[in-house]
DNA sequence: AGATTCTCCTAGAACGTTCTAGATATGGTG
DNA sequence: CACCATATCTAGAACGTTCTAGGAGAATCT
């Protein structure tokens, strides 16, 4: 009746089974199981049989353990980030490539983010690739020092650190927003969110070299913070003041800008403007239909793993790409 | 000029080191550092003080190699989905008040569930828990025979499995709707995601049993099928014979069918009706304010918890609960 | 024929822990 | 005083691999 777990785990066959069953030595079955050089084409077809028959699977602890080399990369990032999901399956697929396994530790408000390092470290991975908002440089260097640690989405001084040029991501924005007419931009930033500082910086830079008006409400990286913040502004501010293009910090934020838009019954983008930043799927979709800056996740992904697998780890900066659709447009007075 | 992580990492100190250095043999400071019986509290001080000094971390590759307990869980989900990373944070602080670590598994379209669960075993985790829409319930129950797999959100035979009441959370949506007049109702299907089947059959009896009209759109569990779904359908449907409420397989899948209806110049819910379910963050955001139903996230991850920590690991089945919002109204003819 | 070089294989140490089975000392008891 | 119990400690094996060093044959060279 009850569930079969309970029954004693059938201890996992190991590399001496294996090698006796084939009747060879355990460091020869070793050196098959490795693919390594030095055996016969007839012991490695025997032994890869036995090894399969039995269904043997390499222990991973074990062979860390003894050779630091686990082929194993730890990742670290926020759940629920649509960004960081496409990150992981780019970071998957190049770590497919390079026949490395991944595993992740997931960073929140609740995690401390030095403990998410720790247990990818304790778990034997070789390398670690992470988005670490929080986490101070000078821990993340001390760490580096043990193994490589790779920064996404953040510089971080001191480590390879793999971004996205942020300046030219919303100079675009506010570029295509100037050359539409606008003379107002409002910018909802992302707190203490990674890249938040680079774009509210970006922002105020490029509005003063357009020599437009700038203004810039404290929010967040999630719908519900800019939510409250434009909602909050446009209910304080006259109307004849507002500003007439919204960029928000990235798609999650926009879809709350917008809702917050879509309560003051204005138009978008007839009356309002609004941009995000990421790309992201739902950003995409007909009604949000999103102005963004998609950054090059593949070309990301690329680097981190490069950065990861190579002593020499070196940062790189990443051109993002402006993508126009129907949330901006012309600013009519 | 070049990052400083190109220096060979100084080896991270072992127990043997600590032993050394407080004078003490190797098994004492083992007995120190478990926090077993069997050392004097002036010995405990001493290679405490020791280990702290010199940044001592056990190896938890070792440890779990020797002893078969890693003190480490396994959680295999997809990124990008809010009610997974709710589950995942609801998880992490269990494990945390239970002594043990988590490190996660993605898994995800273009990922074999089969190997993301065998890397998360290989890295010598003590059990898995984890959502697994398309692996074989007979690989699973297999797997299951070496340590304990707990499914979550998913009915598989034969292993704990930590479940929401699907047919009573379709059945509330269902009433609740039948109740405010709704007499012809549309189901968005989930596709082959987890517990799309449970919600299809269930949307399909309650309204059987409450008589009214019922239809399936097969979709998925993303805003953009959710969208193409309900777009074709309301272009093709005359309106006379539209559905009045339409129940999104969950609360991302409704955001893409509120851009259908966005589009089509319909009001919500003046005009049509419209569900979610998962509750997740933005659905309680104002635009959105969006009918759902809440599963009960601390439940199924302290459930999950324990199934996975006590071998006699059993099945549960959670009560989820009906979130009444603004999206959901009378029927006015 | 001896020396050299392959190719294929193996014994045994090592990785950093935990665990078993004692050793040693201390103190209480008959 | 001999005996046992208890508290504290330790040596060394074990976990499942990889790696180093070398051995046995067979083939090639001089």
């Amino acid at each position: 009746m009850s569930s079969n777990s309970a029954s004693r785990p059938p201890k996992r066959p190991t590399l001496t089974d294996v090698a006796r069953a084939s009747g060879v030595s355990v460091a020869l079955a070793s050196i098959v199981m490795r693919g390594a050089e030095g055996a016969s084409e007839e012991s490695r077809a025997k032994v890869k049989q036995v090894a399969a028959n039995l269904g043997y699977r390499p222990d991973s602890r074990a062979r860390s353990l003894r050779s630091t080399r686990s082929r194993t990369l730890g990742l670290a990032l926020a759940l629920g980030e649509p960004l960081h999901a496409e990150l992981a399956d780019a970071l998957y697929a190049q770590a497919d490539a390079h026949g490395f396994e991944i595993i992740l530790g997931a960073t929140g408000k609740h995690r401390d983010e030095r403990r998410v390092l720790n247990t990818l470290i304790d778990a034997g991975v070789e390398a670690v690739i992470g988005v670490f908002p929080e986490l101070p440089a000078a821990q993340l260097t001390q760490v580096s020092k043990q193994l490589p640690v790779i920064s996404l989405l953040r510089k971080v001084k001191g480590l390879p650190s793999i971004i996205t040029d942020e300046a030219a991501g919303i100079k675009q924005l506010v570029e295509h927003l100037v050359a539409r007419g606008h003379t107002r931009l409002l910018h909802l930033d992302g707190g203490s969110a990674v890249a938040a500082r680079q774009r509210r910086d970006a922002f105020v830079a490029a509005a003063a070299s357009a020599k437009v008006q700038a203004q810039v409400l404290v929010a967040g990286a999630d719908e519900t913070t800019a939510f409250q913040a434009l909602h909050d502004y446009l209910e304080q501010t006259p109307r004849t003041q507002c500003a007439s293009a919204v960029l928000a910090f990235n798609d999650r934020a926009a879809l709350g800008a917008r809702q917050a838009i879509d309560l003051a019954a204005l138009q978008v983008p007839a009356q309002i403007s609004l941009t995000g930043y990421d790309d992201s799927e739902f950003s995409r979709l007909a009604h949000a239909d999103l102005t963004s800056v998609r950054q090059d996740v593949t070309a990301l992904a690329e680097a981190a793993i490069h950065a990861a697998l190579n002593a020499s780890g070196k940062s790189s900066i990443h051109a993002p790409q402006l993508v126009v659709r129907g949330s901006t447009g012309e600013r009519r007075p």
